[in-house]
DNA sequence: TATTATAGACTACATTTGTAGTCGAAAATT
DNA sequence: AATTTTCGACTACAAATGTAGTCTATAATA
């Protein structure tokens, strides 16, 4: 099923370079990975063609060289695969793996204080425990 | 390099079953997963093995049948691959993340009393802003 | 214009992942 | 004890991923 891939560790190095860019070529991805990870150009290249596959990446063509844009939006992109990650893991536990996400990440004074309004709506309505949704239902028992 | 490979979807239905339990023997875990997944018996079984190798599970002999147990607590995996996603993400843009996911995710009067005198805390020293970490350095420029 | 440097396309290959079949030994049944 | 069931171990195989080499047609330069 080819179908809305998970971005990959290097997939994201080669991505937020050109968000961050808002265009590039594969030059200067190349380049600008030289330092943080030593990868040859044709790992670059390799990359940002998959990325295109992948419809992560558009380009233009300029001359003979490509610019490349990024097909989604940064934030989109991240909150996927946040939102992926934590379907993969237990309701229960989400909140609490969160709070630690809170106390470890770097947040500016605006990011807390999005987070303290929106958890003073959430509170309005929060439950007093969320279930465990590990254990898949045993329907039609036996 | 085979040192501390994140955790897979599929791997994590096994994990949650077993974490649950406490421990499980594979015919309770491909039996869990028959509905929710409608895998076959050797998938999970497969799926075991792996997790084996990932030394995410260790066994003990009960007969001829194993007994499988999680080797690290289900918090402690679930805070490392949360901390490898955000540390693959543009660093600025991680608050805003957090706070859709806090917005999105079902948490309990508890979570959110703890998010909040953590978010207290931290407003103290936080910055204006976080910068961001997408562009690599470009030492010894030129 | 001849020469060289590039960029993109294509190929390569080991490892990981998703998904599953087979087989031999031990366990449960008859 | 003979037969059947059940486990775990091993094999299978396509797709995805990490990492990189090569080839070819332009573009830049001499």
């Amino acid at each position: 099923m080819t179908e809305e891939l998970p971005i990959t560790s290097s997939e994201w190095e080669v991505m937020r370079i050109i968000w961050t860019m808002g265009q590039a070529t594969s030059n200067e991805v190349v380049h600008l990975l030289l330092n943080k990870r030593a990868w040859k150009a044709s790992t670059v290249k390799t990359l940002i063609s998959r990325l295109m596959q992948k419809k992560m990446l558009t380009a233009q063509k300029e001359g003979h060289t490509n610019i490349y844009q990024c097909a989604i939006p940064e934030r989109v992109a991240m909150q996927r695969e946040a939102t992926r990650l934590f379907q993969n893991m237990c309701a229960m536990k989400n909140g609490e793996v969160l709070t630690q996400l809170v106390k470890d990440l770097q947040l500016s004074k605006t990011d807390i204080e999005k987070l303290q309004s929106v958890l003073v709506e959430k509170a309005k309505t929060a439950p007093d425990e969320v279930a465990c949704n590990c254990i898949p239902e045993e329907e039609t028992a036996k």
